[in-house]
DNA sequence: ACGGGTTTGTGAAGCCATTCACAACGGCCG
DNA sequence: CGGCCGTTGTGAATGGCTTCACAAACCCGT
């Protein structure tokens, strides 16, 4: 609905170019807002570039500020005491993150690293609360917004707690490949083995054997930095037998 | 704010007797709702009796109404097609659950069922989502309580994937303790040691020798279906630690 | 094209939690 | 008050995943 026009310029002149806000404008949670309000919201916003492992914010921090990611991707993690860490969830071009301290005006519940040189737009908390009151439209958005996190985060502890290393491993890897999902066949996800392990919370090395495994039977192909799911049905089925089918 | 008046007795004569809406009444939720929207939700809720064990709905379900629990407690749980099964939350009397179905209209994640006998107040989709969209500070209540939720389920990941035996036990029993506060010595936790390792993924047996190992030290006391927590500074410490210390 | 850092591959040893198999106990209902 | 079922307590054996310790392959910058 409404179509994408109206960034291309405005009166106020935003400051912002046109190319970056378009992927924003896109974006559900704003694809459907009034066009003069989505121009109102991004004479809120800062513009920040940053490079590879800089943290954007740390597990603790007073959340006051709303994350769109422009261009790289981010990973939301948590550390414990003695250095094991664990992947949330990896934000991409197009996505926002860092709505729960936003909303609530609490505490960062995890940590946020820029895992690639990337653009991001800034939103303030003063700034952008007022806002959301105003837009009730918006505020519903969030609500929406909310419900997937909660859907996704609840299938995160059902998989820990329920489910095998073979089974948090297909899981994950769909997950992931259906993001990308651009040919029907050779779904290719870039992440190291080292970054899927986290997120599924075991090693490096016990994925890396799982995944050779199945790689020898043909069910995905490894290459350097990168996954490519070939049989994406395979692995589903061995999710929903509730793993220890595949080895 | 706004007090507690108003329920005693309404001209449109609401249809449920004033003792069980205050239960509701008190909860933050609807503390600050405008009096006689509070009447006009009652007006959209059933009263429902159950008995233990019954079946409230099941993953998958459509999601088509909130539930609010007057008395008893609901267990929200999922199973494996193995038969393993893992206890998400359990929710008490003046709390509400079933919010995301609801809110999102899609199908429920996980199965409720009355761990024991209890009353609840069902209230419909078709007549809810109206009136939230009437009530601007109800969607911002509704925000509120998805927040929590996330922070609470994202905990969970946490935990789950970073923490041990004895962290993840510690961290439930002082979730749940923290519940009940009543005395600062002595706060006793009414659960099974069966529903205990359900919530934290681990087995009874596993558990129970914990626990016995902790009852040693005087950390905790064992009872029959409870457990009192008698030093809960102590398994916070452990928590932080990253667990290891205790055994 | 060389060199250092990251990513991947692999085996041996060890450990924590599970599984299995009971025994004892408590509480409730007939 | 006497079964009976759910809860708790325990030990031995098993196993899946981790830890540790490398080696090889790859990638990028100079």
């Amino acid at each position: 609905m409404t179509g994408a026009p109206s960034i291309e310029r405005t009166a106020g002149a935003p400051p912002f170019s046109s190319s970056k806000l378009a992927v924003l404008r896109k974006h559900p949670y704003f694809a459907d807002l009034e066009p003069d309000a989505f121009d109102q919201l991004c004479r809120y916003a800062k513009h920040v570039t940053l490079k590879r492992g800089t943290t954007i914010f740390s597990k603790g921090d007073p959340g006051n500020s709303l994350i769109a990611v422009i261009s790289g991707t981010v990973k939301i993690s948590i550390s414990s005491p003695e250095g094991r860490n664990a992947i949330l969830n990896l934000i991409e071009a197009g996505e926002i993150f860092g709505e729960i301290a936003l909303l609530d005006g609490l505490s960062r519940t995890a940590d946020a690293i820029a895992n690639n040189n990337c653009e991001l737009f800034v939103i303030d908390r003063r700034e952008f609360i007022p806002f959301v009151r105003s837009q009730p439209a918006l505020a519903m958005k969030f609500i929406e917004l909310l419900c997937t996190r909660l859907r996704r985060t609840s299938d995160q502890v059902e998989q820990v707690i329920l489910q095998d290393l073979p089974g948090r491993l297909a899981s994950a890897l769909l997950r992931l490949s259906d993001k990308h999902k651009q040919e029907p066949q050779g779904r290719t996800i870039s992440i190291t083995q080292q970054e899927i392990s986290e997120m599924v919370g075991m090693t490096r090395e016990s994925i890396n054997k799982q995944l050779r495994a199945w790689a020898a039977r043909g069910w995905v192909r490894l290459e350097h930095g990168a996954i490519v799911v070939l049989k994406p049905e395979t692995l589903q089925a061995l999710v929903e037998a509730g793993a220890n089918v595949g080895e």
